[in-house]
DNA sequence: GTCTATACAAAGATAGAC
DNA sequence: GTCTATCTTTGTATAGAC
């Protein structure tokens, strides 16, 4: 169940438009201003009419470029994968050779955020219509979506063989949560509440180590009973004794 | 950016129906309907001649039980976030009085679980459906969310007095976090790979304690470098030595 | 490449019989 | 309470001028 704050949209970071950007050719427009309003007003209810007009062309335009709105669907699909899997890849690209599984994993989910949060109207357009566009769009997309998956889970893999990961489920499952938990903030994020930066390394502390500090007094981190109690602070003692 | 297994929907837990459960009204058979397919098809797609059909109505007949398709979509959010709220209360209320703030964390976990996976209709409908639903059926939705916002943030904040919760961000960015993780799974939650019970233990171990285990090689648990490589395992340090 | 005009289907909602 | 019939609007898509 949602506990969000306000039912607004989140503000979302906006890719910076280089100096003397040129203007996007007309299908880049269609592409763009049908992402804002996927993802603002849900794809049944957003029309070809809204999306033209928003592109500054008239409806009858868009089947010059598009075949219909299932093929608009599946290009909007394709680069919103596109825009977190090459954030990705970048991040993990930028690290010094030789670096570890954790700081692979850590610049992955860094990766992932800033691609979510930077090209919002694309990633949350994809996180909300994808389950309704028609099969063929998803068809059409399967393939970019597999192989973002494979990426993660080749990832994790390596995590887990190095004993980085926790080992108390299969790491599919990991990565659901992983990726549903990093999916979530595009509908929140506020980025006048702090840099990119900050943020991204609040999720990852609440990804890696979780939301409760160490101390034990009801399941362990990972199934192993016994060193709990040394680590509680007299502070936390003291609040769990009064009850 | 979504990286699930299958495209189908995860299958979801169903309320069992006691020993000669009477047949819903029909208002309620309409409500039961709505929610199913707006999860399953979103809510603009979802025409009430579908929930009729589905309901074992005609379509004019709606208009005897509800103003329109608005009032419908109150009405499932609303059933969504009361079942989850109705959940959470009751597994904290099953706690022995004077359960410790982490006990009481954890039962409002399994029980937001529990509620989303065991009234999945309703609690993907709400998840789905919110932002898209119009303005007067979310204010009409509006305390209900509120309540148990102000649940969670209650719950946490008692956590966080206690010493119990990180404290390196705001309890208000934990909650949406956690909420966030624990909505998720109803995209693809799969009864049949294994119990509840051990599925829910797996999210609130996630959750609580993270997806890493404890060796602080990259980032520690909270911001307090220094006591890392005493604790990870040759294994690991083997692994990270090989690059 | 973009326009206007329009065909055709399907939506939410209402009226009134039963 | 539920039905049938229908009004009105709006959607996707196409045709053909410019």
């Amino acid at each position: 169940m949602s506990a969000h704050g306000a039912a607004s949209d989140a503000v979302a970071l906006q890719p910076v438009a280089g100096p003397a950007a040129p203007a996007p050719a007309t299908r880049d427009q269609i592409l763009i201003a049908a992402a804002r309003l996927f993802a603002h007003q849900g794809y049944a209810s957003t029309t070809l009419r809204a999306i033209a007009d928003a592109a500054g062309i008239k409806a009858g335009s868009i089947y010059y470029h598009f075949e219909g709105k299932d093929e608009i669907a599946a290009c909007v699909l394709d680069a919103g994968m596109e825009a977190v899997a090459a954030a990705v890849r970048d991040r993990i690209g930028a690290l010094v050779q030789g670096a570890g599984v954790q700081r692979r994993l850590g610049a992955a989910v860094e990766g992932h955020l800033w691609g979510m949060l930077h090209h919002a109207d694309f990633t949350a357009a994809h996180i909300r219509i994808y389950r309704y566009v028609s099969d063929a769009a998803r068809r059409r997309h399967g393939p970019a979506r597999s192989a973002y998956t494979r990426l993660w889970d080749d990832l994790l893999g390596e995590a887990a063989a190095a004993g980085t990961l926790r080992s108390d489920m299969p790491v599919s499952m990991i990565r659901q949560y992983l990726i549903g938990a990093l999916n979530w903030p595009v509908d929140w994020y506020d980025p006048r509440r702090g840099s990119f930066e900050q943020f991204a390394a609040q999720i990852t502390a609440m990804v890696f180590h979780g939301i409760v500090v160490a101390q034990d007094d009801a399941a362990p981190p990972q199934s192993a009973p016994g060193r709990a109690a040394a680590r509680r602070s007299s502070a936390t003692r003291r609040a769990e004794a009064v009850r």
